[in-house]
DNA sequence: CCTCATTGTTGTCAATGGCTACATCTTGCC
DNA sequence: GGCAAGATGTAGCCATTGACAACAATGAGG
């Protein structure tokens, strides 16, 4: 079976499961994912995913948590980007939330069902966390240079995630109603601010 | 092993079926959902689903669809509380959409994942549309009164359900930093709301 | 080199979803 | 009333799957 060309020991199949398990995911679903067709298409025996991964459930862990690792690297240089009024920065935040929601729909569906487990691993809980943690700095120097109405920063960002999020849920096919997320977003996200900001009236 | 006292035919296996099928949904999550097993718990043989659900994702669709004919029913019976003013009403949906999100969270996480197939089952479709359907209405009520600023009155509506959804998904145990939902939305409705309204400068 | 932990393999098992052929009940029609 | 036809439930089978256990190959540290 094996082409007697490669190695015995593959070298880093774990890696080559999370990355075989991930396209799978966003061709055919996670109900389609199948432990055996992934090291089929690896060329491996059936059972050496146990050796990386214990249980099914385990590897799809792994993938959520690299993938909200992902999430939290695109926020984390969204938000990087200094010296920009704050209606701008969190426009891109937003962006690239969206941007990684249309690129990868499976596995941002996949992150967001790992979630709803009764005990989290540790690793995916951390890296749930750290990927929620980029807006509430931008929020907070708002509020300090007073364009922010006062509260927890982490509450008032949350309502852009979220806002993003629902959206994306909500929507078909990055769309509603025939209109593209990429248009609506960043119009939704200018009402949500002017509900964020302190005293203003435009339109 | 049929009891003898329970007659050949079930009689509503159907709707017996979706029954155990949410409990067990709720219970122990879809991953673990087995056709053999709600044929087991009803008493009846492991092929008769088949007389009712071609397929184990035809259940899983009938039961999303069942789910968003609730949540429409929430919402329109939300909705059609009339002679309130525009904020109180559109908090009044946001916080039944909350309610059903916490009474029914895997039913709810279901009814998302099941939109993202491919083709959708027509009337999946449409009770999926149906369901929000609602919050327009009010919408645009509020801008022939001239209280909410102008646009498309179903993008501005899409934005108060979103940000149920999006807490909803991006919280943990119904809770946010161990703050429960229930006190958030409110909030955050309010600063959306807030977003929504023609010229105000409350704060 | 030689031990031993790591990683991969083969073989097996129970459970599952789906299929087919068959049994039983119900309904519509005469 | 009864009977033909469809609807509903059953029994048996199959391929696939996730998980487990016993064994084999590899390579790293002594």
């Amino acid at each position: 079976m094996k082409p007697a060309n490669r190695p015995y020991h593959h070298g880093n199949l774990r890696q080559e499961l999370l990355r075989a398990a991930e396209a799978a995911l966003e061709a055919r679903g996670v109900q389609q994912l199948s432990l055996r067709e992934l090291s089929r298409k690896l060329g491996v025996s059936h059972a050496s995913p146990q050796r990386h991964f214990a249980t099914k459930q385990d590897l799809l862990n792994a993938l959520a948590t690299v993938g909200f690792q992902r999430f939290d690297a695109i926020a984390a240089k969204a938000v990087a980007a200094r010296g920009q009024n704050f209606n701008a920065r969190l426009t891109k935040v937003a962006l690239a939330h969206l941007g990684f929601a249309l690129k990868h729909p499976a596995l941002l569906a996949l992150m967001f069902e790992a979630k709803r487990q009764r005990v989290l691993p540790p690793e995916l809980h951390t890296a749930l966390q750290t990927a929620f943690s980029h807006l509430p700095r931008i929020l907070q120097e708002g509020q300090e240079a007073g364009k922010i109405v006062p509260g927890d920063p982490y509450r008032l960002a949350l309502t852009i995630a979220a806002v993003v999020q629902g959206l994306v849920a909500i929507s078909v096919d990055g769309k509603i109603k025939g209109d593209s997320l990429k248009v609506i977003v960043p119009e939704v996200i200018g009402h949500v601010l002017n509900g964020l900001s302190t005293g203003k009236s435009k339109v």
